[in-house]
DNA sequence: CTGACCAAAATGGTCGGACCAAATACCATC
DNA sequence: GATGGTATTTGGTCCGACCATTTTGGTCAG
C-alpha cells in the first residue's frame, strides 16, 4: 500500500508528462487539488514537494509552473519509460548508450589506474560469459553483475550514482520484454575473450572496442525483443 | 530568503553528509526535529520529503533511517561540493571525468548519426577557440557553449538531464576556483583545430582523441587552480 | 484607448492541535 | 535466555486558521 501524497504526485507527474498541462502553464491551485483528491492540502503540499524535487513543476508563492521535461531531474526518465504498455523505443535506446557508456568509461578508469587484484577480479566476472550453456537468467545475471562490479571499481561516486539511478528505472520497465528477449550466447562468449585480453595488457583501445561490441549485441538483442513483443502481443514476463 | 523548510532541509542534509548521523542510524523524529527547529511539524515534514528526494534518509513509519551516500539520488553532489571552502579535489576529479565522457559520448552521436549541418553548426563553435586573444570569461564562456550545444546536438534526453544536473551543481562551486585559473589559450587553439578537422571528416577516433585530450587540460587548469588557491587563500571571485 | 496605479482576491508557507495505523521498545512470562 | 504480548513512539493524515506575497481586476489619469 503506497502512502496518499505518493499517489497524488505520482498522478499529477503522469498528467505532466503526458502533456496535461503545457511546460509554463499553472497547475491547479493546492487547494483545488487537495479538492480534487478528497485529500487534505497538506497531503497535497507533501505531493507537491515532490513533483518539485523531480524538476516537473516550479511552486512559489502565487502558483506551481509546470516546467519543460529537459529540465527535470533524472528521475523522470522512469516515468517517461512507464507510459504505455512498452517503454519507447527511442528513450530505451538512448538510455542503452548512456549506460553502456558510463561502464565503459568506468573500465577505462580500471584499466589506467586500477590495482592489479582488481583487474583480476574483474576477469573473474568476465569469464563467466565463456560458459556457452548458461540460462537466460544467468546470462542476464553475469551482464548485471558485470556492470555493476565495473562500476565499483571506476571509484567514481557520481559515475555510480548516475548509472544506479538509470539502471534502477530501466530494470523494471524491460521486464515485459524480457521474455522475448533472445540471448547469442556465443558472440557474447567471443567478446568475453576480447575483453579479458584487454583487461590482462591493460589496453584501453581494446577495452572501448569490447564494450563498444557488448554494446551492440545488448542494441540488438532489445531490437529483436521489440519486434517480437508488438508482433506477438499478450502474456506478461515476470523475470527482471 | 528562502523558506523555513528549505533551510530544515540543507540543514538536516548537511548533518547527514557531513557524517553527524551515521548510515541506517535513525533520524530524531519529526516532533524532536520541530522542536529543535521551533518549527512546526508541518515544516519539518516538507523537509523530509526533501530529504527523501535527494535519497540520503528512507523516511517509513517508526522512524526515518539514514541512508548510504552512493545509494543517494545526483543532487547530493552539489552538497558534497559545498562542504569546507574549497571543493574536494578528488570529487572535482570525478566529476571532470564523467563531465567529459558525457560531451564525448554526445559528440560520437553527433559524428555517428548528426545531419550535416548540425556538423557545420558545431564547427562555429568550435572555431571560436582559434582566436588566441580571448579573455578568462570569453574563454570560459566558449567551452560552455561547446559543451551545452554538442550535449544537445545528441538528441539524448537523459544524457543531456545527467549533464545539466552535473554542471549545475559544479559550475557554481568552482566559482571561488576562478580567479586562480590560468588558461592556456594556445594548447585549446591547437586542439580546437584538431577537433574541427574530425568533426569535418566525421573520423569517429579523431574526436575521441580531441576530447580526450581537451579533458587533460581542463585537469590540468583545474589542478594549477586548486594549487594557486591553496598557497594564497585570500580574495574571493565572481565570475562563473 | 493606453498606461500606471491601487485595492481585492487567490496562492503558497506556516502554525497548532488532533487522530490513526504501523513499527518499535519494553516487560512479564515461560 | 528466548518468547510473546502490550504500551509507547513514530510517521501519515486531517481540520481549521493566519500571514506574506503574488496575481488579478478595476479604476483613474494621460
Amino acid at each position: 500500500m503506497t502512502t496518499e501524497h505518493d499517489q497524488i504526485s505520482d498522478t499529477l507527474t503522469e498528467d505532466i508528462l503526458q502533456g496535461r498541462y503545457r511546460a509554463g502553464e499553472r497547475l491547479p491551485s493546492e487547494r483545488d487539488l487537495s479538492a480534487r483528491f478528497d485529500a487534505n492540502r497538506g497531503a497535497v503540499r507533501e505531493a507537491m514537494k515532490r513533483l518539485e524535487q523531480l524538476g516537473v513543476v516550479d511552486v512559489q508563492p502565487g502558483g506551481a509552473r509546470v516546467k519543460d521535461t529537459n529540465q527535470a531531474s533524472l528521475d523522470v526518465i522512469g516515468h517517461l519509460l512507464n507510459q504505455g504498455d512498452l517503454p519507447d523505443r527511442h528513450l530505451v535506446d538512448q538510455i542503452l548508450v548512456v549506460i553502456n557508456a558510463l561502464v565503459s568509461i568506468a573500465a577505462e578508469q580500471l584499466v589506467k589506474s586500477g590495482r592489479d587484484i582488481e583487474i583480476e577480479e574483474m576477469r573473474g566476472f568476465v569469464k563467466a560469459f565463456f560458459k556457452q550453456a548458461l540460462s537466460k537468467e544467468a546470462h542476464s545475471l553475469a551482464r548485471i553483475t558485470l556492470m555493476q562490479k565495473m562500476l565499483q571499481s571506476s571509484h567514481n561516486l557520481p559515475l555510480q550514482i548516475i548509472a544506479r539511478t538509470l539502471f534502477e528505472q530501466f530494470a523494471p520497465s524491460m521486464a515485459p520484454l524480457s521474455a522475448y528477449a533472445r540471448v547469442d550466447n556465443q558472440r557474447f562468449a567471443q567478446n568475453a575473450k576480447i575483453l579479458d585480453l584487454a583487461l590482462e595488457k591493460r589496453d584501453l583501445a581494446a577495452v572501448r572496442a569490447a564494450f563498444d561490441a557488448f554494446s551492440e549485441l545488448n542494441r540488438e538483442t532489445m531490437v529483436t525483443a521489440f519486434d517480437l513483443a508488438q508482433s506477438t502481443p499478450g502474456q506478461e514476463a515476470n523475470s527482471l
